[in-house]
DNA sequence: GCGCGTTATGTTATAACATAACATTTTGGC
DNA sequence: GCCAAAATGTTATGTTATAACATAACGCGC
């Protein structure tokens, strides 16, 4: 990643045919992705590309705030806000995988900022990748079970 | 992972000569290491593993939990308390990767809930993964930097 | 101690995720 | 048009993890 065109300069992002195509089938999806889905997927519109090419489409997007890389399971989900917070939510739904942004309030960062600072921890801006079970998924065990 | 020996039951963990040859090489280790790092150390002991070996008993130990897996890193850690909170954070370093495990205190843990719960998302249980700078590497800065 | 089911380990192969290194093409300013 | 920078193409390989099946060790009732 040799881009950082200056943290949330991304108005000013060259979307280029091949990193249009990657953001649009991140939208397009209601749940993330890995690299090779995406490849996948790009394959089934006869769009044939070798892995890198994906990668560095991905890691532009990353770069420039409009696609997130969720670390805890490998895979990239468009960034429904098409913000660049440098603190967020991203709650993982571990039943059907779908991801909903959030921000991060203040007080809960100032909460866990002043926690790690205590320890002589300087937290950097991050995605807080929370998993657990979402509101439809919750309201389906619902109706299921007993 | 069929063990599953009830929760935090680990004090009747089996610790079996191979579990303990990776425990105690995690817990010689100051980072966390990569499955295949942990083979390669062992490999230095005249431990040859096959890579199957090593998952095996690494997914043991964590089930257990005595040992942590970083996802965000993909790395293991041993538990430094060798407790098996059902939260807590793990405060990473960037720097120099070492990792310092904190319990996550209730008012931050029932901000963090009542934030997703309005958004109908229950929250499992988990470490949460933070990432910034040390107070070894940030006293280090100083020294270092004009 | 023997048979037997369970648990753990060994072994081979391969799946899934990601990048190094280098060649070529495209873009944009002059 | 010329050039440098940016983007893309291409080949090969590195890294992380697991499926599938074989074998060995353990523990328990008898």
């Amino acid at each position: 990643m040799s881009h950082s065109p200056g943290c949330c300069s991304h108005a000013t992002a060259k979307l280029t045919p091949n990193r249009q195509q990657v953001l649009q089938q991140l939208e397009r999806s209601p749940r993330p992705l890995s690299a090779y889905e995406l490849l996948d997927r790009l394959k089934g519109e006869g769009i044939i590309w070798q892995p890198p090419t994906a990668y560095r489409a991905l890691d532009y997007l990353v770069t420039v705030g409009l696609v997130h890389y969720l670390q805890s399971v490998q895979k990239y989900v468009a960034c429904p806000r098409r913000g660049c917070d440098h603190y967020a939510q991203l709650l993982i739904c571990v039943r059907c995988s779908q991801v909903q942004e959030l921000p991060l309030p203040v007080p809960l960062l100032t909460l866990l900022q002043s926690q790690t600072a205590e320890q002589g921890f300087a937290l950097l801006p991050q995605m807080l990748e929370l998993k657990g079970v979402c509101a439809q998924c919750g309201a389906a065990d619902m109706t299921t079970a007993p």
